[in-house]
DNA sequence: CGTTGTTTTGACTTTATTCAAGCATGGTGG
DNA sequence: CCACCATGCTTGAATAAAGTCAAAACAACG
């Protein structure tokens, strides 16, 4: 489902209102369900860029929903290893994975100020037994959670360093699509650092691999803005850098 | 929670029998409750090595707990890329993942011939409906799934072929535990091609890894048995070939 | 036994990492 | 306003790690 437009000024403090509404959590309710869901919502205070929103071990009192700006997750396991599990725009959802034993599993930071819509767990989960359509949306995007990082294990094992970063940016493209934007100019909004992080490589790598596509006129990368110039061969090169195990 | 005793011959027809109904949908509920719960299982015919249970796509009809034998999950990606997601042994869960849009995600083989029970999600729904302690377990069961799967990520992208093969040795230690076996001699039902292609490895350097701890006798390597000779020494390579992310 | 499938080993090549240095950019304070 | 430093990014050369190709060893099974 794709977003006819989006304008930041035509995000309201109402859910019906709300331009993100296909992409969020009233996507699939009737207009009086979402009355019903969109007096639960608050919208919080803005985050700063760098502020943490939840923290790993947290107690899972609110979901999230983004307004504007983004985020990113991380998890770190006992050895103390991080790992970005995916970065997030507006529209998407955060905290879910908590559901099940009502504990953040991941900390939740911003990438620049960024503000969110505020939703009880609580109150929510009082109001999905009410409303069927809001369990299946909810699982809907529980399962594409999933699916996601089914998919980020797929790139990180089965393509080299070039494959991994033309993944990334048409994803990032093809999100920015569903948000009603343009395809193009991907603003790479996070640092280089956690770009090397989220694909499991070294930063340096990040960077020579953007200049080599660069150079071959396949992105304009401008500090962190990035043109696609030749989105055909972004999708060659991304499913070339790929290994198929052999019987 | 470690099952106190697991011998083959004790599975029974019956949940609020079976030796393994402290790992599997059993756990946490009231006798009464898995009395309820067992008159919707049926122990379906055995399946025979390298058949499939459930293939990706399949509309979803019933989940299954594997009662003896073993299985592994593969997904593949439009590009043909093939990814293992785990195996899976007596007392694990299959088919969670489907549950939010009633469609298969994976492809489900056997090892080995394998014996599976069969809940029919239909009928487990409705019954879901009326035990909170049954959805409190399926939660539980299906977070297990979405962390077993981060770790699964923090792994291969952190660590380096060493400390995947010492991991995932541990995991299949420690599970044999949970089960109420022995920990030390691991049976590596999976060919080699099948530990290479869940760790992203190739087969040649599993192999080699596999000598090389062996040469350092931390472990011993029979066919498809290892013993674990040096647990310490499995950890200590587990958590040293990682890398840390600098600030 | 011979055939087939699987695993191990070896020599060589590719790829990405490491370490180190050099650029930008953007703010701060003299 | 400009020197200065901090931060983040790029580039280069040397190194280490894992991948490739090819062959040999091993096991399983009729």
């Amino acid at each position: 489902m794709v977003a006819p437009s989006l304008q930041l000024d035509q995000l309201s403090e109402t859910c019906s209102h709300c331009s993100l509404r296909y992409l969020c959590l009233p996507y699939g309710l009737s207009q009086d369900d979402i009355l019903e869901l969109e007096r639960l919502v608050s919208t919080g205070v803005p985050i700063r860029a760098s502020e943490e929103l939840f923290v790993q071990g947290d107690t899972l009192e609110d979901i999230y929903a983004i307004r504007d700006g983004s985020m990113k997750t991380v998890v770190v396991d006992e050895d103390g290893l991080e790992q970005i599990l995916g970065f997030y725009y507006p529209g998407d959802l955060l905290g879910l994975d908590g559901f099940a034993d009502q504990t953040h599993h991941c900390t939740a930071v911003a990438l620049k100020p960024t503000h969110v819509c505020r939703i009880p767990v609580g109150r929510l989960d009082r109001l999905v037994d009410k409303l069927p359509s809001l369990r299946h949306q909810l699982m809907r995007l529980m399962s594409q959670a999933l699916s996601d990082e089914e998919k980020l294990l797929l790139t990180l094992g089965r393509k080299n360093s070039m494959g991994r970063i033309c993944s990334l940016l048409l994803t990032l493209s093809r999100r920015r699509e569903m948000r009603g934007l343009a395809s193009s100019p991907v603003s790479l909004s996070m640092k280089r650092l956690d770009l090397a992080n989220f694909l499991s490589m070294r930063l340096e790598t990040v960077s020579r691999v953007l200049t080599r596509l660069q150079r071959d006129g396949v992105i304009c990368v401008r500090q962190n803005d990035v043109d696609i110039l030749d989105i055909e061969a972004l999708r060659a090169r991304s499913s070339q850098g790929a290994w198929v195990a052999d019987q």
